[in-house]
DNA sequence: TGCCTGATGTTCT
DNA sequence: GAACATCAGGCAC
């Protein structure tokens, strides 16, 4: 699958648990790092939770941009966490990716938000960045099967905490909260 | 296992 | 000036 925009145009919560088993490839130092997606989060306008629900501004411009594109935020003083934007264009959706499986030697921990972005090196710089483009680039693989992903609420939210918009694939080790 | 806290800067009110 | 889609370390149990 290659078409990015026209996979994603969807909306997040359809979104997000597609984008388990998906890859991520980070080009950086003359090195590639690879790692597969294991859990995930959807946001969008009509969730208390997300930064778009309040609606456009400058910081949350690409959440309503095309879907395909990285939303990069930062958060508590030091830490970045990374978005793919999802829905159509001026909706304000975008999935969290929370966790990777490693599949090379990617020395850093990928289990969280905060700490994958530190793992592949993604700051403000990628912000609006074409995940269909060197250096960091999102391979959509084939669908998992619904009985290898579970579904639960948020983690880390003070708002819409009964909102079950998180997924991951069952039994990863990469995964904090089961 | 689980609660509390510190480190720290951007965004929005 | 408060809130914050975090994380690691400390300490009580």
């Amino acid at each position: 699958v290659t078409d990015l925009a026209a996979e994603l145009g969807v909306p997040a919560e359809i979104a997000a648990p597609r984008l388990l088993g998906c890859e991520l490839v980070r080009e950086i130092d003359g090195r590639t790092l690879r790692g597969r997606i294991v859990e995930t989060e959807a946001y969008d306008q009509t969730d208390a939770a997300s930064h778009s629900y309040k609606g456009r501004t400058p910081r949350t411009d690409i959440m309503f941009g095309p879907a395909g594109f990285l939303y990069v935020y930062f958060t508590y003083g030091m830490h970045y966490c990374c978005n793919v934007v999802t829905g159509r264009e001026s909706e304000g959706s975008a999935v969290l990716i929370r966790a990777l499986e490693p599949l090379n030697d990617i020395s850093a921990g990928t289990n969280g938000p905060a700490r994958l972005c530190k793992a592949l090196g993604i700051d403000k710089g990628l912000n609006g960045h074409d995940l269909a483009r060197s250096p960091l680039r999102l391979i959509l693989n084939e669908p998992l099967d619904k009985k290898d992903i579970m579904q639960t609420s948020r983690v880390g939210i003070s708002r819409a905490q009964d909102v079950p918009w998180r997924w991951y694939v069952k039994g990863s080790r990469f995964v904090s909260r089961m």
